[in-house]
DNA sequence: TCCATATTTCATATATAGTGGAAATAACAG
DNA sequence: CTGTTATTTCCACTATATATGAAATATGGA
């Protein structure tokens, strides 16, 4: 993920209805939901709703597929990542301690274990 | 970190030049930079640069101490990692798979090791 | 084709963000 | 007190973001 990329990504998610969204999605994986169903749980109009989609989907966190008359939205996790990696590398770049600490905090507050855990 | 906090920090971070000033920030660690040094390195008018520097400080992700005539700012890298445990638990409230896989990649990037190498 | 459903696009209004000149404030030295 | 340095606040302007009614587009069924 580029400079641009982070930018798009982290403003994507720095607005509370397309954090609501971005939630939404992320609980509904790997099936994602309609676009209305969404407006629907979360009380948006449809128009509203549209552009903040339109919104996460070109900052890459979200993903869209027609099907019939519906359109599903999916939680782009790949992209998620991709952010929260450029993120912990900033961090680590000037401290790898900080890193390590974060690592740590992460993987207790994690309910899954990451592989590291499974020697 | 609430609702209202996480949706501060990732608008404070989702703008090219506070981007810019965090990552030089947390270069900086821990001793910090003052306000005029950040805005001759980075080429920024003081003014413009003193409103970034305040919503980073609004944001919890910087904080700043008086030191003579100078102020010098640091990056407050708890306020950071309480964001990304923010982020990350929300990944993993829906996907215990996903965050196990993201703390896998943030363990292969990062320089320094955590805690449980070392046992 | 005609209608209903699902979603987006358009147009417009309001609000918030970003920028930087000029003035104000704070600290300190002479 | 005066002048110098460092930073912030004030103000005005421009740009971008948000919200939503109304119209347009897309799909599928009768």
């Amino acid at each position: 993920m580029d400079n641009d990329g982070i930018i798009l990504a982290l403003g994507a998610l720095a607005q509370t209805t397309r954090l609501d969204v971005f939630r939404l999605l992320v609980r509904h994986e790997p099936a994602g939901i309609a676009a209305g169903e969404i407006a629907r749980q979360l009380e948006i109009p449809h128009n509203t709703l549209s552009a903040h989609l339109g919104i996460l989907a070109r900052s890459g966190l979200v993903q869209s597929q027609r099907k019939s008359r519906s359109i599903i939205y999916r939680a782009n996790l790949e992209g998620f990542r991709a952010m929260m990696l450029f993120l912990v590398s900033d961090c680590c770049g000037g401290n790898p301690d900080q890193c390590a600490t974060l690592i740590n905090e992460l993987i207790s507050c994690c309910p899954a274990k990451p592989a590291v855990f499974q020697y």
